[in-house]
DNA sequence: ACATCCCGCCAAGTG
DNA sequence: CACTTGGCGGGATGT
């Protein structure tokens, strides 16, 4: 009995007494195993002692460490023990030696490593150099949570979960089981897998603030246990009942791997390393384990416990400017191009490491926050509370206030002065933004049962246009958020923008598919919605049976190749390699064909010029977070909207079109792409960042394939967002001239030619540097009117520049953006501050976003239908108990 | 029998 | 080349 109630618990315990830090601890232990917690009075001691007494604890530890049993060595323990020699909130920065930490806990190496390796992942600590590391605590913690929400919500991990789910059931329900059809669940599964995959592979997020410890990034292709790490706590950020089962988060964490043999290795390789990991989430408390009932059975899961409401991430107009341009995205794996994007300066060499200058500006602006916030030990602040969030400073709330009000006045649209304006779907913009951070409402539920299904439904359905309340599940959608998210968004601070990596595939051998896979599955999940019959489940077995494999493999097959093709071109990759030039034949390669470049999966391409590279990839891989959310809130707002099928047709093809002409799946492979990307880094401060969507999706409306090429070389890759949303703006292509190209004037101004410019309205207003009045000029002259515009063309861009009062544009680098060479042009827009933006920012071009979403309406579709049957399947199935309950 | 996951080999990277 | 990192999976321990 003890352990299963120790949930509650621990919540009425905190409540109580939050107070101390040791009684965290002492939570924590006791959540650990019921013979901790029985220990725990010795422990306790131990840890009162601890952060005074690391020494004489340690020591302890050390002794006992031989004689511990394995639950005291375990490396949740051991994670407490170190966690509780650092404030949650430090000052200045700790230096961790391993050294010392290996020694004074009396542990291997190769432990610490792991503990490590979770906490960078969460930007809790970054590598300085070769035995150190920076201790940040949770300073930044909610900002990273926030992004990889973001990341996880491009990834689709909600409907990946959602499909693994209902595979389960449907294999419960066997009938077919032993068939593999594949169809069903073949291709679903290959879709999610296969962008999991490839994606997955390596990309990782950094935050803003942190240094992007180019070192650690780079090197090794590993990253894995840190990109798992960031993958699996994505899964709780996405996921609406915040519970995540070890087995649904193994296989979506699995790459496909064509071979189903293996599937059982891996995934009890899987297995184990989310075991490690969840230990230190546990530890952190950002997870308990719990158990859900399914019909099968039992199956241990984990419940997030952490902070509900992430801050904005700010892509939205509160915080756009700042944010952006203090983030940054570094990417490419290679270090070289780290460090050159990192620094602009020549810094060279080794950068790597970061620039102290950067990173002092970064603590500086940390430390603040730090102090603002001055989170007392204790977890309280961790209960959910408001959107608003921990971390920012009041600076911050003040900075979310006005940005309420003028989005309010935005949205009240009084200033009919912009045509843009227009359109009440401004509001909607808005709201998703809001949703995002502010609206927090907080993802509803967290029922686990439920809210799958009812969530999603009512996303789909209701709301034509204003969204009502509903809050989706999503998080996004409500308008009514708008306003509050802005609140939410701390300045640049929070984020930023983050830059994604997308590692190239590795070898990854396994499944080559890879391309496939992406593209399959976003087709899968229309497909899916309608096609699969019921497929059995193959999937079912998922993991283990080889039938799955199979399936796989026929489903590729089956799926169409289209979408392969089309995931190929799209996919394109990215590729880690610094190298423009090779990028860029690369690209151009893939682009024409379509494909092939499978081997390295990565997914988008990125526009990124040359110039950029220096930017970075990175940056564009942060455009694309960009863009993807934007888009998965258009769909998901269409959805809602809209009608489901439509979206999901139309969609399709729109966004194929600019990557590649043939493909159609393009968008989809887009969308795949995005989605997995690997490790978040925070972008420092770049400014680019913006710039960087925005112009990639321009780029990618232009069409040629060329732009991947640019792009992509650098960092790599995002673009794929950018695809998928710009074509489907189109409808109204208005302009088509725009060409992208043409416009290099434009770009320079941060417009972007026609078809791309709702995109990079989109992104802008995401981000927030736009203020409503720019991108709506320019949204509006796609979609619409060119006549009421406000004169599109002209205007566009002298409006955006206007509005933009914002927004500037600048080059970032000296050459760059301009020229884009080929086509592309490029445009910095370094955004003013937030305060800046703020003002009048609020209005997004909503239009932009409407339009925006048709493309993605598609996708949204897909996930709706998907979402729903299986979302009730699966809301049936699971059942959560806390915890164990004993009987 | 199964779940959890510690331990440490050994390869990839670094300096 | 020695050392640091950390993937990986055997197999011990717990339930």
């Amino acid at each position: 009995m003890g352990p299963l109630t120790t949930p509650t618990k621990r919540r009425d315990v905190r409540s109580v007494d939050p107070w101390t830090p040791t009684s965290n601890l002492k939570m924590l232990i006791s959540a650990a195993s019921p013979d901790i917690r029985n220990r725990e009075k010795e422990l306790c001691l131990d840890h009162e002692g601890v952060e005074s007494l690391d020494a004489s604890q340690e020591s302890k530890l050390g002794e006992d460490a031989e004689k511990l049993s394995r639950k005291e060595k375990s490396l949740g323990l051991l994670c407490h023990r170190f966690l509780a020699r650092y404030p949650d909130y430090p000052g200045p920065a700790h230096d961790i030696c391993l050294d010392d930490v290996a020694t004074q806990l009396n542990v291997e190496r190769r432990r610490i490593y792991d503990i490590m390796n979770v906490l960078e992942s969460l930007h809790m600590v970054s590598r300085l150099v070769k035995n150190r590391y920076t201790w940040h605590g949770r300073s930044k913690l909610a900002q990273t949570l926030a992004v990889l929400r973001r990341a996880g919500e491009g990834q689709r991990y909600r409907q990946q979960m959602q499909h693994i789910r209902q595979r389960c059931a449907e294999k419960e329900f066997d009938f077919d089981d032993g068939e593999e059809k594949e169809n069903d669940e073949t291709l679903p599964p290959a879709d999610l897998e296969g962008p999991e995959l490839g994606q997955k592979e390596m990309s990782f997020v950094e935050l803003p603030g942190v240094e992007f410890n180019a070192v650690s990034v780079n090197s090794r292709k590993d990253k894995s246990l840190r990109v798992m790490s960031q993958k699996f706590v994505m899964l709780f950020l996405v996921s609406d009942p915040n519970v995540v089962s070890l087995e649904v988060a193994a296989k979506i964490l699995i790459g496909e791997d064509p071979a189903a043999d293996q599937d059982k290795n891996k995934f009890k390789t899987k297995v184990r390393r989310l075991y490690d990991i969840a230990n230190v989430l546990q530890s952190l408390k950002l997870i308990e384990k719990v158990h859900v009932t399914e019909e099968r059975g039992r199956k241990t899961a984990f419940k997030w416990t952490g902070p509900a409401e992430l801050p904005t991430i700010e892509e939205p107009q509160s915080c756009p400017a700042a944010c952006r341009q203090a983030s940054r995205v570094s990417e490419p794996v290679t270090k070289e191009t780290c460090s050159k994007n990192l620094f602009s300066s020549p810094g060279g060499k080794r950068g790597f490491t970061r620039h102290p200058s950067l990173i002092k500006m970064a603590k500086s602006i940390q430390e603040d926050r730090r102090k603002i916030n001055s989170a007392p030990t204790s977890p309280a602040k961790s209960a959910l509370g408001d959107s608003s969030n921990q971390d920012f400073p009041s600076k911050m709330a003040q900075l979310a206030a006005i940005c309420k009000i003028k989005l309010d006045q935005q949205s009240s649209r009084a200033k009919g002065s912009r045509p843009g304006s227009s359109d009440p779907g401004a509001n909607k913009p808005e709201t998703h933004r809001g949703k995002a951070r502010g609206q927090r409402e907080e993802m509803p539920v967290r029922t686990p049962t439920q809210e799958p299904a009812a969530c999603t439904t009512p996303h789909l359905t209701p709301r034509p246009p204003q969204q009502p309340a509903p809050p989706s599940s999503i998080s996004y959608l409500p308008a009514g958020g708008s306003p509050l998210i802005p609140v939410l968004l701390p300045q640049q601070h929070s984020g930023g923008p983050y830059a994604v990596f997308l590692h190239a595939l590795r070898p990854n051998p396994l499944s080559r598919p890879k391309p496939t896979s992406l593209a399959v599955r976003s087709m899968t999940f229309e497909e899916k919605t309608g096609l699969s019959p019921g497929p059995p489940g193959p999937g079912a077995p998922l993991d283990l049976s080889p039938s799955a494999t199979k399936r796989l493999s026929s489903d590729t097959a089956s799926d169409g190749s289209p979408s392969k093709a089309k995931r190929v071109g799209a996919a394109g990759h990215q590729d880690t390699s610094p190298r423009q030039g090779e990028a860029l034949h690369v690209a151009r390669l893939k682009a024409r064909r379509g494909g092939p470049a499978s081997s390295r999966p990565s997914s988008r391409a990125l526009h990124l010029d040359p110039e950029f590279v220096n930017t970075p990839g990175g940056a564009a891989a942060v455009a694309h977070q960009f863009l993807e959310e934007s888009v998965e809130t258009f769909l998901e707002t269409e959805e809602r909207g809209g009608s489901d099928s439509e979206a999901g047709l139309t969609p399709v093809p729109a966004r194929a079109v600019p990557l590649t002409p043939g493909h159609l799946n393009t968008g989809h492979l887009n969308t795949e792409t995005l989605v997995p990307a690997g490790y978040l880094i925070p972008m420092h401060s770049l400014v680019g960042y913006k710039d960087m969507q925005v112009q990639g999706g321009e780029n990618k409306k232009s069409t040629t394939p060329t732009y991947n090429i640019y792009h992509t070389p650098t960092a790599g890759s995002r673009p794929p967002h950018a695809l998928e949303i710009t074509p489907t703006g189109l409808p109204r292509p208005r302009p088509a001239g725009l060409s992208p190209q043409t416009a290099p004037a434009y770009r320079a101004h941060m417009q972007s030619p026609g078809p791309s410019p709702a995109i990079f309205n989109f992104t802008l207003q995401n981000l927030g540097l736009i203020s409503a009045g720019p991108g709506s000029a320019g949204a509006q002259q796609q979609h619409q009117t060119p006549e009421r515009g406000p004169g599109p063309g002209a205007s566009p861009l002298l409006g955006v520049h206007q509005r933009g009062g914002v927004l500037f544009v600048k080059p970032l680098s000296s050459t760059p953006l301009q020229q884009a060479g080929p086509g592309q042009p490029l445009t910095f827009i370094s955004v003013q501050q937030p305060m800046m933006t703020t003002p009048k920012g609020a209005g997004q071009p909503q239009h932009s976003f409407f339009h925006t979403p048709g493309p993605l309406s598609p996708l949204a579709a897909m996930a709706t239908h998907g979402g729903h049957a299986p979302a009730s399947a699966t809301q049936r199935k699971l059942d959560v108990s806390t915890q164990d309950s004993p009987p």
